[in-house]
DNA sequence: GACCTTCTCACCTACGTGTTAAGC
DNA sequence: TCGCTTAACACGTAGGTGAGAAGG
């Protein structure tokens, strides 16, 4: 909060703002296998009709990011922000069941910038439950629409910025959560991601029914 | 804006905050016939496992009220209500193809309030596009959800508040549209109201679709 | 019976999944 | 070939329609 100067009555002078990571348990589940994030093109999922290209679909992430803020002042506005932060200077590749670095990392601009759907907003809106960026999608091409580019290959840590509006000078606090670091790629590289994708996301239940039948055949 | 008293550099000191109606053409043509709108209960829809109550579906607004706005501080930072006001003091009963006054009106208390989504927001946010009201959900009970409780057989005209937040004198102006008229219903009672939500809700299609097949028979 | 409300239903829209085969 | 990316796909989730039967 050094970047703050001077302040109107009711505001606190110093406030600890805390950011903290919501379903620890499950993201430490995937980073211990190193996590994966698909990244789509321009991503139109199921698409009937090829003509309308209505829909753009690219893929969310999964686990999704929540996290609970606290210690901001309930009456001042805020909005929330959401970026991708280049862990490493590498590129990697997955061989035999293992991710190494290798190759030469693309030149790393940091990504866009996702603004959270309900900023601006109150510092007690922020506060009274936690924040889910579930509707952030990411892309490995650029094309304008509300999408976060990444490069495929390359590690990432998700980054939660606090920006405080509506003053001239704007106060920024940023957070990040190691947990949360994956690898995009274009598609699955290791099968335990995608067993564990599958395990936990409501959207992939389709899967998740065709390995309980072949689980119950198995046992026929 | 008789009720914002003094103002800072940088704000005008007299805006003229003007609102207008998106697609009237279409809301003139259900008005003509006289507008029905559906009220249900805690208004659950399709529910495939009656044991999980999960989606609780209440009814939307077809046509969705739309309005664009111009006129406000671009920097300044609003809330945009709706409410539906009781249009007059009468019950309504459809008898013969008709819509008639008639039996004693429920005491009218002002309906409940809808917040915007995106609320709040900067008047450049409000300005750049047309607002719309598509999730507004109404109801013919009061349930504590988001809903909004309207009295079934009564007529209600839709209205828009725009409240300036963030500073002590709260200014609000208040913009209705009398095309926007309709009756509460539990069900329909107009078949021509049918066809044309029939006709124009792409939720409806199945029903369009089944119209169709009646008509290609017809023809053979 | 007449009028109004409630519930269940089939059928859509809209779109989020990993799979698989084809491209490069 | 190999490594990586793309596109079409089947199959889910989630939920918005009026129809029609059943209640009150």
């Amino acid at each position: 909060s050094g970047l703050e100067v001077g302040s109107e009555k009711g505001d606190a002078l110093e406030r600890e703002i805390k950011v903290e990571l919501e379903e620890k348990e499950l993201w430490t589940n995937f980073k211990e296998l190193t996590n994966e994030m698909i990244v789509t093109k321009t991503g139109r999922g199921a698409t009937p009709n090829p003509q309308e290209r209505l829909g753009e679909t690219t893929r969310r992430m999964f686990p999704v990011l929540k996290v609970s803020i606290s210690g901001l002042d309930p009456n001042s506005m805020y909005s929330i922000l959401l970026d991708f932060v280049a862990a490493d200077g590498n590129r990697w590749k997955y061989v035999n069941g293992e991710w190494i670095p290798g190759g030469k990392p693309e030149p790393q601009s940091p990504s866009c910038v996702y603004i959270h759907p309900q900023s601006p907003n109150f510092g007690a809106h922020w506060m009274k439950a936690a924040i889910t960026f579930s509707k952030v999608k990411l892309s490995n091409k650029m094309n304008g629409g509300g999408q976060i580019m990444l490069n495929s290959l390359h590690k990432y840590e998700p980054r939660v910025h606090i920006v405080k509006v509506g003053r001239p000078q704007k106060m920024i606090s940023s957070f990040s959560f190691p947990e949360t670091q994956f690898i995009a790629v274009t598609a699955y590289q290791n099968e335990e991601i995608t067993a564990l994708k599958i395990k936990h996301n409501p959207f992939a239940k389709a899967f998740l029914d065709a390995k309980e039948r072949c689980n119950s055949k198995d046992v026929l």
